[in-house]
DNA sequence: TTGTAAGCGTTATCAG
DNA sequence: CTGATAACGCTTACAA
């Protein structure tokens, strides 16, 4: 593999030189310039990596930690996150589980965005007390160099409960997502809430997981369960997805019978019938500007205020 | 931050003792590497990437490169490769665009699976020109340390358009995806013959994008065209979805009065009424056999034989 | 069993 | 404007 070595001795120059000459310095006279940037393409010569690594102590990359591939928002974020980082060239590095840790670990990137709940606490405050910031979602963590930003999701879960019990329901079911996870725990909180600023004391609880298939699950139950309730508001577009489904086949109509709501506003809810109602955030704009404010405190140094992103009800079929 | 020599000193020893401790080398005593691995977790040390790579010429990482964070496709590919990687202790790390390309180019990866028909053969010839292997899905490519693994897509859209065609269906048309795009082509070409094969002479080309909202715009105006065809094939799942959207919301049942499959079996299909036919592959384990493919081959330097994803039909209610 | 030292490919300081 | 050279953090002969 080519080297600057190479590069240096094919344009006849000291590797110094050619190092100038590569890095756009101004100091190389425009004729040996050319000469050592011609033998660097005849040679399909790249820096590398680590060399320049380990010499600047910069690696140009921000890592994105996700807990899984799979789900429909990453997607979103992702795209948000990549299109700012590459307006400040900066490489996006995406990954997920163990490899994260050890990506993190080894230092092979400048900063970090999390997104995944089940990389401790613990591992952050580590590899943000080294001095590289970290960005954590859906999470709330305060620490050197770390930023939080979060959704604002009790707020608007009350919100939007408060304008239902306005249409006149009373009779509702709530289904979480995992009971360890911060998003659940906050929607269930604003959804208790409003149901006590109401005066409505009773609430079914039912164990979902986020899942299409666990709220298809609940839902076929549900089909035989006696004391239907009025209304379900998923924890998530996907369970509510899941419920739908089940109802759709057991003959349950909705949202005559039975009104439904999530939250994400996933692609797929518009596209289901009866469309879903849910409470959405502008996901690609988070990514957006969680990047940015990574890049900002990699070149300023400063810890610049993170906004938490801004929720928006979607009324839809599901729920008149 | 601390480096092994922060460590070596701590623990009284020399750089090298510390580093033949950290690596579990069997000729350091007992002792001395106790007390060198206590003084390491004191220090919170791990070993820096950038030093480590320059000196042994092993990343640990592999490459993903997929043309945008977006598809529902991917989801499960990355998940095969993330769990068969993980195995084999290797890092899994995904990018997209430019980031792609330096990542590449740095060199910051052993090797690379390429699931990006933006990523140019040239960079992909020189990149693997350099001794990494180069996986590329969904494109023909050979070359030394090229490797590449496509779907059937003409024998299998070849296969299922004949089974429609034994149900009776004459009057066809084909939604496209872009044209520059391998696997569009591929399953045009197994539509067209199979037409051929069975001696129907016309059919309707249509013009699409891969995406919902191009089939849904292909959807409307073809809503309003007096010569509806009674059969679309669709160039993928996401097509055939925005199609269906605009049929159902002019009153078009599907499929009484216009039948329509897609291609990819993605989840979506599912939930959507009517639920989509379609032709699917298993990405997940894909993603798998491309991950253990790449893996043997950095390990065991041999050019192990690649299969080809195998397909199957989805019938369900979109196309009786 | 442990230590010394060379070297991986860069960048950056300093001298010419 | 150009060239020697030290240094980044680590691994690995080779020496002790």
């Amino acid at each position: 593999m080519a080297t600057i070595k190479d590069v240096a001795k094919k344009a006849g120059v000291s590797i110094s030189t050619a190092s100038y000459a590569l890095n756009n310095q101004p100091n190389v006279h425009p004729d040996t310039k050319s000469r050592i940037l011609e033998a660097a393409k005849a040679l399909d010569y790249f820096p590398q990596f680590s060399a320049r690594h380990l010499k600047t102590n910069r690696t140009g990359n921000i890592g994105v930690f996700i807990y899984g591939f799979a789900g429909p928002i990453f997607s979103d974020v992702l795209e948000g996150i990549h299109m700012k980082l590459l307006e400040h060239h900066y490489n996006i590095i995406v990954s997920s589980g163990k490899s994260s840790t050890i990506l993190l670990q080894e230092r092979q990137v400048d900063g970090a965005i999390i997104f995944d709940s089940n990389l401790p606490n613990d591992t952050l405050i580590r590899y943000a007390k080294k001095g590289s910031p970290v960005c954590v979602l859906d999470r709330y963590l305060t620490g050197d160099h770390i930023i939080a930003s979060v959704i604002d999701n009790a707020g608007l879960v009350h919100m939007f409960i408060s304008d239902v019990i306005a249409k006149g329901y009373r009779d509702f079911a709530y289904l979480s997502g995992p009971k360890d996870s911060y998003n659940n725990n906050m929607r269930y909180m604003g959804f208790k809430a409003a149901l006590d600023a109401h005066g409505i004391k009773h609430h079914q609880y039912l164990e979902g997981d986020f899942t299409i298939s666990g709220g298809y699950r609940i839902g076929q139950t549900l089909c035989e369960a006696k004391n239907k309730p009025r209304f379900i508001f998923c924890a998530n577009d996907e369970s509510a997805i899941g419920l739908i489904t089940a109802f759709q086949e057991a003959g349950i109509r909705v949202p005559e019978d039975l009104a439904i709501a999530g939250f994400d506003n996933i692609q797929m809810g518009l596209y289901i019938t009866p469309k879903l109602t849910t409470i959405g955030i502008d996901h690609r704009r988070w990514g957006e500007h969680v990047a940015e404010v990574m890049v900002n405190r990699i070149q300023q140094g400063e810890t610049i205020k993170i906004n938490n992103p801004e929720g928006k009800i979607y009324w839809r079929e599901s729920c008149e």
